[in-house]
Order: C-alpha cells, then sequence, then structure tokens
DNA sequence: GCGACAG
DNA sequence: ATCTTGTCGC
C-alpha cells in the first residue's frame, strides 16, 4: 500500500475510520525487533499561520543515545485534528521526514498512541505500517481506556485497558511526574516496547527520541558533526 | 442525549 | 498542540 493514495483522497469522518478498521488488521504485534542500534523519535509542531507545519525525525544510537542524524519536512497541513483521526493529519509530514534520512533507523518511538486507539489504529502504528518499521507509541496522555494506580518508582506501570483488551501500559518515567502511555505501534510487543523506552530515558518524562524529535520539530535542535546543540529562544 | 477526546 | 514568567517544591 502506498501512502500517497491515501494521504491524497478527500475523506468523510466514517470513510477515514473505515481505513483505520482496515489498517488495524495489518498490524503487527509480534516483535520483529533485534538488538537495534539506531533507534528514532518522531514529531511534528503546530502550523503556523499559514498552516505549515514541521515533522521532525531524529536517529540516535545505542546505547548511549548519541545524535546521529535528524531531518525536517516542512508542509501545509490539510486534515484537521479530529481525535482518533490524527493519523490522517500527522502521518504524511512525518513519513515525508523520514524519507529525507540516510540512515535507517530499526525502530521507531512516536508521539502518540499505537494500538491504545479506538479503532486500535493510532499514529504510531499507522507510521509503522507505511515505514515498514517496528515502532512504539509514546502518548502524554489517555485516548481511551483505563488503568489502576501504579508506584512511583521509575518504572514502575499499570497495565491500560479497553473493553477487557490490554491496549497499553501508564508506565512512570520520572519519579513524581505524570506517566507517559506506552502501547505496540507495529512489529513489537508490549514488554519489549516497555524495555526499549526505558532503555532511552535519560532523566525526563520523555524517552530521548520522542523528546528530541519535539525540540527539533520547534526549531529548538541544531544538529552538526555528531554533536547536538541546544538553541534558546 | 451527554461527556470524553492522542496532538 | 500553543499562548507564557515567575515561582513553589524536592
Amino acid at each position: 500500500m502506498k501512502a500517497l493514495e491515501l494521504h491524497s483522497w478527500e475523506m468523510t469522518i466514517p470513510q477515514a475510520q473505515e481505513v483505520q478498521k482496515r489498517l488495524a488488521s495489518q498490524v503487527s504485534r509480534e516483535s520483529e525487533v533485534g538488538d537495534p542500534h539506531l533507534v528514532a523519535g518522531v514529531d511534528i509542531s503546530a502550523p503556523d499561520a499559514s498552516g505549515v507545519a514541521r515533522g521532525a525525525v531524529v536517529v540516535l544510537r545505542c546505547p548511549g543515545l548519541s545524535i546521529v542524524e535528524a531531518e525536517i519536512a516542512e508542509e501545509k497541513v490539510k486534515f484537521p485534528y479530529i481525535p482518533g483521526l490524527l493519523s490522517f493529519r500527522e502521518a504524511p509530514l512525518i513519513i515525508a521526514a523520514c524519507e529525507r534520512l540516510k540512515s535507517t533507523p530499526e525502530l521507531i518511538m512516536v508521539d502518540g498512541q499505537g494500538i491504545a486507539h479506538p479503532r486500535r489504529m493510532g499514529l504510531a502504528s499507522h507510521v509503522g505500517l507505511f515505514l515498514d518499521t517496528p515502532t512504539i507509541g509514546c502518548a502524554k496522555s489517555i485516548l481511551c481506556g483505563r488503568h489502576g494506580e501504579l508506584g512511583e518508582g521509575v518504572g514502575s506501570c499499570s497495565e491500560l485497558i479497553d473493553n477487557g483488551e490490554v491496549i497499553g501500559a501508564a508506565l512512570r518515567t520520572k519519579a513524581g511526574i505524570k506517566p507517559i502511555y506506552v502501547s505496540i505501534g507495529h512489529k513489537v510487543d508490549l514488554p519489549t516496547a516497555i524495555s526499549w523506552v526505558m532503555a532511552c530515558l535519560k532523566g525526563y518524562r520523555l524517552p530521548e527520541p520522542t523528546r528530541l524529535a519535539h525540540l527539533a520539530a520547534a526549531g529548538r535542535l541544531e544538529v552538526g558533526e555528531g554533536e547536538q546543540r541546544m538553541l534558546l529562544p
């Protein structure tokens, strides 16, 4: 399936939902993650006044989490933000940024849900399917499902459940701070997803790949000669 | 019908 | 998501 054919369609909300149901059956929940040496994070900025947004991908080397490469794609967003249909708004820019990469990440962390979605077809799953790469959903809030209390320590987690199905986990990534919500994107299982998120933590709530992609999308990350530097406003 | 609702 | 400085707390 080509991303172009899907994203160029003008769709009604019910049509988009039907597309998601069809795509959901193609998502793999089994791990094909071996021992990745390159892990990427992707994110998109909010559109500016003219409707142009910036998609960013940052590739990190494992272990060590040093920056290998970062790419940007700028484009006018064509789909409104509708809860449950975020993919149609953000996936085109994210995929465009990833297509500019010289390196090939073996695992991608996405700022949004994977299968923790009403039709089990969130942004992370969508991106994983179209790039045919293992992806993990790392969301900052819940779209659907609920979970029990979790411990205060980093690494403690609680299953995220929707309609009796485990769709992800609330994971404490920083002590005393609201958890993030990890879910299968594509070609990964939940325990593997959680363990890779843990492996990419560096003292912040968000794992480094997603955290740096957010900075890059906001134009606040410069990459050069294997080193990173932050830009202050 | 009434809320809830990734970014 | 974003508009936004300082400030309260560990």
